[in-house]
DNA sequence: TCTATTTTATACCAATCGGTATATTTTGTA
DNA sequence: TACAAAATATACCGATTGGTATAAAATAGA
């Protein structure tokens, strides 16, 4: 059973989450924090060791919900190349996800984190490190089930698709068009197509 | 001749302008300013309305030495294909250009630059904009001369040769790996290869 | 139900934030 | 060189920042 300071902890995460993700490290402040909880600093401090630790607490559970959307659609795909276009639907379609409307967590903390946030950096890195070994192994498997072409390199085609669709999001959130981020993801789509046999 | 007033001005924006690329604009202080400058509150203020001016100004002279940069090489180079290439060369050589060493202006900016500072908003969209039409210029010139295929898309090809770029700086920058960057950008190379006649 | 422990609230801290009124200094010109 | 105007420095403002010591309240086990 969950005690009360772990209910709260899950509590100020789930509440501050979008938040982090909007604002930023930086720009959420503790007053942020207390509004959006309703709890005092008092309860804050209680439950978490400083500001930092609430962020990356928060990065992690906006990454954790995006990886679980991602991962049930896909799983639910046998064919590889349709796999790989999750992806692309996911964030074509980026204001259907709760955490994506409100900007891409790694997009967001990758930009603003600095040599200052070592921890939260930490966590950055070892998301997007997730997410390109998500790609990697769809494609290998595909290797392995003769749908995707041997020859590859399935490393730098997750690197480039990450690129593609960061950047892609990165368009549509500073231009307000949606026809920057379909041009770099209808691109992703060719790209990924050209991978079958 | 530049008055006293003007040169402090220009003498702000040099100096303020890598700490506003580096920080962000939230996250660059006051204080950060002074220090840089050896200039008082008074002196800054005396010459910008506020740190959003300050920040806006630095922001376009960071925008503007990178389009330089750009400019140069590419104008060097007749070659539409070899043209679009500066770019990608430009980006994988980040660490030599003074401006992009610290981090790309429109990518930083980009994620922070939110509803509450529109003036610095629509700039960096301009910069975008002003991006992207360099861009989509060389393919419909390449066109023209019979260099670039007919059918090809210049404004797609352009928002997705970006967001390539931006994503694979973004990459670059959080990982510290090159090779991110890298495949974003051999690709990249790839499809500006496709695109010849 | 009593009590020890955990959790939350209150009230405060120094530091820093962006910004401004005013005094002082520097500048260009007559 | 004198003097008005422009530019810079000083000293301050209230608000907010992240953080903490301690008191009050809620919880859980006996």
């Amino acid at each position: 059973m969950l005690t009360k300071a772990e209910k709260t902890r899950q509590f100020i995460i789930e509440k501050t989450a979008p938040i982090f993700n909007r604002k930023g490290y930086a720009g959420t402040s503790l007053s942020d924090i207390t509004e959006a909880t309703g709890l005092t600093k008092g309860s804050i401090y209680g439950n978490f060791k400083n500001k930092d630790e609430v962020a990356i607490a928060a990065f992690n559970y906006n990454f954790d919900l995006l990886s679980e959307w991602i991962k049930e659609k896909r799983d639910n795909e046998p064919d590889p190349i349709k796999k790989l276009k999750i992806y692309i639907n996911v964030f074509s379609n980026f204001t259907d996800n709760p955490v994506l409307r409100w900007g891409c967590p790694v997009l967001n903390s990758a930009t603003e984190v600095d040599d200052t946030h070592v921890d939260l950096r930490e966590n950055v890195v070892n998301a997007i490190r997730k997410w390109h070994d998500s790609i990697v192994k769809v494609i290998n498997d595909g290797k392995k089930n003769g749908f995707i072409k041997p020859d590859v390199d399935a490393s730098a085609f997750g690197w480039t698709l990450v690129a593609l669709i960061e950047g892609g999001v990165m368009l549509v959130k500073v231009t307000g068009k949606i026809n920057t981020l379909n041009a770099a993801m209808n691109h992703a789509e060719n790209i990924i197509d050209e991978l079958a046999i």
